[in-house]
DNA sequence: GTCTATAGGCGGATAGAC
DNA sequence: GTCTATCCGCCTATAGAC
């Protein structure tokens, strides 16, 4: 919304707006911060500007002048939470940059499990149960795209080389297959796509139950099953070990 | 708790008594209703006596009598809940009883999607995000384990004849493997248990995927797109369609 | 941008009458 | 078992002073 800053050396208007635009992204940085915080202990649901304001020292009023409603607070944590989610997957998948695209895969895979077990509460913002009366507005769209297009990448990458089998699928999938990867990777065998779209719900399902605690006193060497886990959902996508 | 009724006929302390139990078990089951009603338009996180105690034409106070505190209502609603689904789960065994064991696999994957559409609410409540500040007593573990406990027969029977394929796991999770078979299903191999309990976190995921939106634009022919990721999760623990 | 004050609600839980 | 009354806390959101 705001433009770039004024002359810097001047304590004109100009200067003193550049100085107060900082000062509200700074504002704004801490509000959400704690705001992160309670959300770990109240949740979503319960999420209360006036519990940020009081925690802040600040006037609950004063608040309105940064996020117009609790729902744009909300709104804003959850954009940030899909894209610090998408940039830990970006960043795994850079680091991994020269092995080949199931092992990509796998390490993708457990950045989002180590990124959401250190995140559990942002977690729950994101993939858990809904906010019951808040419906998120289109804005958060492209950030809680990122993870699935860096598999989406992976495959592509596999595809053009020959390390990519081509999954089967009954006739009665075929349309919707065709549909999705129309929609979704048009460059990429349908089969592909309509396994990659249950892989990644499937991954969800097995960070979901770790974070939510569905496997205490089931699972103890989570991070060995998980690995093992997240390698059978490459293998189910086509994606074959070398 | 209470015991059985006392003769019907005569109007003494007993019979009264035995009224009044009914009356009790009534009204319990006039709350839980009213109860999880709310959980629909509130959530989980603000389920309050107080509104249910509005809604019901009664004073807050009344519940209490019922129900100690906010969290032995959301108790029992969490075990009514899974009991809700295990019902189901154990009803599409039952009903599927002639199939090979993938189908009834299958069979009991889409009866658990069909109540969680059906029952969105108390889905979330059970494999959505925690209620914060509300820990789950024991006494919802048997009946959380019954879904799990309808996969595992399958398996079990399966394995006594001869639809089931041993799945590959590698050496660093066998140690785990045979700790989570001995504790779970002795009697299956530990390569068995372990796909089990990973087919079994997936399938939460494309159901909670689906039931929270996260497929909304996504999929759109969602019946077929998950009879196929069942028969793919039946595939993955070993289970051979005829 | 921040404050105080205010409106008009909501909640859990308990005491004590009937 | 149900009620009224009560304690003490919480919330969103706005108005208007500085």
């Amino acid at each position: 919304m705001s433009t770039a800053d004024g002359v810097r050396g001047d304590r004109t208007a100009r200067g003193t707006r550049g100085a107060r635009a900082r000062a509200r992204i700074e504002v704004t940085a801490t509000i959400k911060a704690e705001a992160r915080a309670q959300l770990a202990v109240e949740g979503a649901a319960k999420l209360s500007l006036r519990a940020v304001a009081r925690e802040l020292g600040m006037a609950s009023s004063a608040l309105y002048r940064y996020f117009p409603s609790r729902d744009d607070l909300l709104t804003a944590l959850i954009i940030d939470a899909y894209d610090s989610l998408g940039g830990a997957a970006e960043a795994a998948h850079d680091s991994a940059a020269g092995l080949g695209p199931a092992r990509r895969w796998t390490m993708v895979c457990e950045a989002v499990r180590v990124w959401a077990l250190a995140h559990p509460h942002e977690y729950a913002l994101i993939y858990g149960s809904p906010v019951p009366g808040y419906t998120a507005p289109q804005d958060t769209v492209p950030a809680a795209a990122r993870v699935a297009e860096v598999l989406i990448g992976i495959l592509r990458e596999a595809h053009r080389g020959t390390g990519l089998a081509k999954p089967v699928i009954p006739a009665e999938l075929r349309p919707e297959a065709r549909r999705m990867a129309a929609d979704i990777a048009p460059d990429l065998p349908p089969e592909t796509v309509t396994a990659m779209v249950a892989c990644w719900a499937e991954l969800f399902g097995l960070v979901g139950f770790e974070v939510f605690g569905q496997l205490h006193r089931v699972v103890e060497d989570r991070p060995t099953f998980f690995r093992h886990a997240a390698d059978r959902l490459a293998h189910s996508v086509g994606l074959v070990f070398p």
